[in-house]
DNA sequence: ATACTTGCAAATGATTTGCCAGTGT
DNA sequence: ACACTGGCAAATCATTTGCAAGTAT
């Protein structure tokens, strides 16, 4: 691993400020920890490991550096995952709108929203059944609208 | 494959209709879908795949087996199966109390709850997001009372 | 300098698939 | 008889781990 970084992406703006924040709480800014960072900023959305290795054409960065940078990530609050349905955890920088997640099982398509727009079910969860439900790492799983009509 | 199954099941009652119904459909019945729907039938609750296998002492019987008529009795109709978080899929009859399910991330808890409990919920959902949504396949994920209180 | 990280290979866990032999109807 | 199934081995997919070599501070 000796390339440069794929783009600058000092023009997405914060990035550098992750770098000092974690090199300040002496964490080390090593190239694949870059590398994940860059590709989950470039992203447009929630990506899977495997995205964030193949969005990314250094050689030799591997998915365990990129799994194991995902999960010191994770462990310091930066980037967070989330399970929709089937298939790989998909990671999301922290802070950039907290959002939880509906996703229909027939089409795939996922709906994010605000978690007080969830607020009211929340509570009526916390009532019922006392249980305090999260959904940005599992999501309301069912169907969409247009799914719904065609089943 | 040449033992006789394990323990016969008729005292659960229910799994002889089974195999007529399915063999009335024009399935066979062979001997590791006898082994998996004994093994379901025995169980207290959902099972995985692995469970079904370890929980039947039959040289032989095999987990592409187990899965493979897991798979078909599921699009049969006679089972289904819950995805508890991580870990693997729990397999389940149909027929026998449907359910949906709450999860609690920290303790793994799971509080099965009659489908109509959550119709509130349900309406709420459809109403707000238009979202017709299901929690038998992948249920509502959040933190039990105990555990919230811990955190 | 040195402890933390990496690259790479191999292991893991859950599940699937290929293929030919076996069996339920 | 014969198509549907099974056993078994190997493949897949997402992810983890072991370990010697590399590097950020």
């Amino acid at each position: 691993m000796t390339e440069p970084a794929a783009t600058p992406i000092r023009e997405y703006g914060g990035i550098e400020d992750v770098f000092d924040a974690l090199r300040s709480e002496g964490h080390r800014v090593t190239t694949p920890c870059r590398l994940v960072l860059e590709a989950l900023f470039r992203a447009a959305g929630p990506i899977s490991a495997q995205q964030i290795v193949e969005d990314t054409p250094v050689v030799g960065f591997e998915p365990s550096s990129a799994y194991r940078n995902l999960e010191r990530l994770e462990q310091l609050g930066v980037i967070r995952h989330v399970h929709l349905g089937h298939g790989p955890s998909l990671y999301m920088l922290v802070g950039s709108g907290e959002k939880e997640f509906l996703l229909c099982e027939r089409c795939g398509r996922v709906k994010s929203v605000d978690p007080s727009a969830l607020d009211p079910l929340r509570e009526q969860i916390e009532r019922d059944f006392d249980y305090r439900a999260r959904f940005g790492h599992f999501p309301i799983v069912g169907l969409c609208a247009t799914c719904a009509k065609h089943e």
